[in-house]
DNA sequence: TTGAAAGCGCTAACAA
DNA sequence: TTGTTAGCGCTTTCAA
């Protein structure tokens, strides 16, 4: 034991942690009362509250979670699928959003209990841990891909909150919380434009992610407004380092951009590769925006600008939403769009 | 709902899950077989077992997971302490450890509950998941800074295996898993010296850093072992990119090496942040090598080499450990050290 | 405003 | 090998 404790708890060190029984039988009421105290303070006579309340801080009384979960019929936990790492790219959110999500859960009472489950197993992940009762509701985060946990929870009838909108299914109904991608990607193609620049060239995903082209879309758009040539500046490729290397390569043979706007910090890094390669300083010679702002985009020299997700924000808008759900009775919000902001650096 | 959904459960929708009771009805036994099947099945005659096997799997039966851990006292819950992310650096171990440890628990039964507690709060934070009985153990990762949690549930019994040595308190007797990081850096010492590296220079954290000293150590024993020299050749620094680039550009004109050794990617990154400023290429003029293996080492170009913690490995060490600590009686091991690997890239 | 009774779904201990 | 009984700690319902 290095240093001293300081908030040793009343509980005897070992023994069975205190219930409602002992509490009632040190404040001289019955169980039910403790009960209340607890839960519903109004329905007490403010003395009686009060010695209630003593017994509770002498003891170091906290009610037990299995009991109460069995009789109410909830944990009071919130699922969320872990995602697989995908190394070799600068694909981070995750860490933040976790961090805000746990830390807004707590805030309204609840905890976040992990699972993974991949490929085949992905509904099964669900399934076991909505049929044991072991969560409330979940919070969904792949929601591209035409992901099947949304429409089997919402068929379930099982509570959960997205992180991401219905792309594949418009006519879906459950709750979620997004990021308007295309407005933080023509946030960056301004800030381009503002600082000179006219080719600037698009490194997106393929066609077929919507998100993609959601992002896209804020490109175009910025360019169309200033009368800026899209033509020959764009390109369509899947997101790893390798391929936006490739992209910038074969761009600034082909159409000589000044700035990229990339559909990811990842691919954001792999134009910065080709650039070193030629000689070329990211920032002096050519701009260079990502999106997500990485803890790569935060370090890399001479730091990659990027569009920052307000993780912080969709946090508490997804808790706000489940608490909503799992009101009784339950209150279903719209979605929610939430705007990006850029996180100006060296590349820029 | 956008696409068909495979695995429909038989449980019917919105109707509550089915009970043990339900279990028993439909297969004619007691609710007490149904129980053994689950948990004791070498209990039950073949043909009672499947015949309630079958029945289970007709109702999609799940026990209720707060009924069990009311009766069972026990959650199968594993608690996490989520640690602040911080921004603006290359610290990112978290989310690969975190992935593994959620999946390497799945397979023990376990599943991980996230909370977050900081300062005054951070006993607070343990102690209520302690009392409500949320949790069966923890994982504890910040075991440097006489971090007071570890002695905290040693002294309250409550089963935790830590990541990290107990540096501060040898004497303490819990169950732990480690990676010599001394080992790694000495690793990556020696690789340098085998590129014919002579004035190889060390980036380390502060002397109170009993982590980075530990670190430091692996550098200065390969350096004496082949007889180079160290005075003027290290110097220690806060764990920050600008406190990097510092020290690299004064290491650089004090003692001109040529390849230089961090305590973290996040230093390391710092040095690239000179050497561009420098006009030097890293792998090229400058060798340079970090520790963590970061989504950032990763993709930064040209790549910096690093050394990589084993951390799928250390979850499974903690998971054994943990489980260990739990059985009845409980099974208690000693520290577990282990090896990380060098991950080479163009840096060196 | 407080108390008594009942039961959530499960498993440990025992009996048959 | 299977069934019966009891009770984990809590909250809901109802009565005092």
């Amino acid at each position: 034991m290095a240093r001293p404790v300081r908030s040793l708890p009343p509980v005897p060190v070992g023994a069975p942690p205190p219930t409602l029984a002992d509490v009632a039988e040190r404040a001289g009421v019955s169980r039910q009362t403790v009960s209340n105290a607890v839960n519903n303070p109004e329905l007490l006579r403010p003395d009686t509250l009060e010695r209630v309340q003593h017994a509770i801080d002498e003891l170091g009384y906290t009610p037990n979670r299995a009991a109460r979960n069995l009789r109410t019929r909830a944990s009071h936990l919130i699922g969320l699928r872990l995602t697989p790492v995908q190394e070799g790219t600068a694909n981070a959110t995750v860490d933040r959003f976790l961090h805000s999500l746990v830390e807004t859960s707590r805030e309204a009472g609840y905890h976040v209990l992990l699972f993974t489950a991949d490929g085949d197993q992905l509904l099964t992940g669900y399934e076991e841990l909505v049929r044991s009762t072991a969560v409330d509701a979940f919070v969904v985060t792949d929601t591209f891909l035409g992901n099947p946990q949304a429409a089997w929870l919402e068929a379930q009838h099982v509570p959960f909150v997205a992180f991401g909108r219905p792309w594949d299914s418009p006519e879906a109904t459950h709750a979620w919380v997004d990021v308007d991608g295309g407005t933080g990607v023509a946030l960056a193609t301004e800030h381009l434009v503002g600082r000179g620049h006219e080719r600037i060239a698009w490194i997106g995903w393929r066609k077929d992610s919507r998100i993609g082209e959601d992002r896209r879309s804020g490109w175009a758009r910025v360019m169309y407004r200033h009368g800026l040539r899209t033509t020959g500046l764009a390109c369509r490729v899947e997101d790893t380092v390798g391929s936006g290397r490739e992209a910038a390569a074969a761009l600034l043979d082909a159409a000589a951009p000044t700035g990229f706007v990339c559909a990811s910090d990842t691919l954001a890094i792999g134009v910065l590769h080709t650039l070193s390669e030629r000689g070329l300083v990211a920032g002096r010679d050519v701009a260079v925006v990502g999106f997500d702002d990485s803890q790569v985009a935060q370090v890399v020299p001479p730091g990659l600008t990027s569009v920052r997700q307000p993780l912080e924000q969709v946090a508490v808008e997804i808790v706000t939403a489940l608490e909503g759900l799992l009101d009784t009775p339950p209150v279903r919000r719209p979605g929610v769009m939430l705007d990006p902001t850029l996180a100006v650096r060296g590349s820029s």
